[in-house]
DNA sequence: CTCCAGGTGCCGA
DNA sequence: TCGGCACATGGA
């Protein structure tokens, strides 16, 4: 798929799919179907969010495939950007399955019970670092059952939380990005170092006390409320983007 | 050679 | 509960 933002909307093309037959798969994967013109006037009250609304208005919530989401924000713990996304197409390359069957062209994300067969010792020789204990752990349980992904979409935010948070190496942030960007739990509000520094100079620049990110992130979902995620999303993008200002 | 990266587990006050 | 530190790896 080639794809780009374009001033009335989306150009896109897919091959060898066919546009009709992906549409609809797109429109679920960029989560179209949320309330845009709703999520911006529940936060515009706050002028950091309404120039970030102005400014990339369209920005999108992902709406990942939950197994691939959890193994990929796994492999971010104090890691960098490139090397994550390394990590995630190695596994691809080395463990899944062909997309189309049949060839050898480029493999879908493997599943729990492919990464529980690869085991730690591969995908340490990956280059997942002490994170391949996380990973291989996760795809045991979830290979087992003793854990379902997909159920926790239905599941409340605090349910979908706690269980998340029993996987060894994931925490409240990473928890929060999974139940953000793949269980459709839109009060989710990750704390990574990005909105730790955005809020920290935004909202909190004239506070002597310091705040750790577990008192941020109630701080942030008591303001921002169910649409907390997209607040989430503007300040990690305003602050990446734009820096401090 | 040091520092750092979309954190977390574990340890001792 | 809360702060400090180790953790694998590779690029700057």
């Amino acid at each position: 798929m080639r794809i780009r933002q374009v001033s009335c909307g989306l150009e896109w093309h897919t091959s060898p799919d066919s546009e009709v037959s992906i549409a609809p798969i797109l429109r679920d994967y960029l989560s179209l179907d949320d309330d845009y013109s709703a999520i911006a006037s529940a936060l515009e009250f706050d002028d950091i969010l309404r120039e970030g609304f102005a400014e990339f208005r369209g920005l999108r919530i992902l709406r990942q495939e939950p197994w691939e989401c959890l193994v990929s924000f796994i492999c971010s713990a104090n890691n960098n950007i490139p090397r994550i996304k390394k990590n995630v197409n190695d596994m691809a390359s080395a463990f899944g399955s062909p997309i189309h069957e049949g060839t050898t062209g480029e493999n879908a994300f493997p599943s729990a019970a492919q990464l529980a067969d690869a085991g730690e010792m591969r995908l340490r020789e990956l280059g997942l670092g002490f994170r391949a204990k996380y990973v291989a752990a996760a795809a045991n349980r979830v290979a087992e059952g003793e854990i379902d992904l997909f159920s926790l979409r239905e599941a409340s935010y605090q349910d979908a939380l706690d269980a998340l948070v029993e996987l060894k190496g994931v925490g409240d942030k990473i928890a929060n990005c999974v139940l953000l960007f793949s269980m459709d739990k839109r009060e989710a509000f990750p704390v990574d170092v990005w909105i730790g520094r955005a809020l920290r100079e935004w909202y909190f620049s004239d506070s002597e006390e310091k705040v750790n990110l577990n008192q941020m992130r109630a701080w942030a979902q008591a303001r921002f409320g169910q649409y907390a995620g997209y607040a989430n999303q503007y300040l990690f993008h305003g602050r990446r983007l734009r820096g401090r200002d």
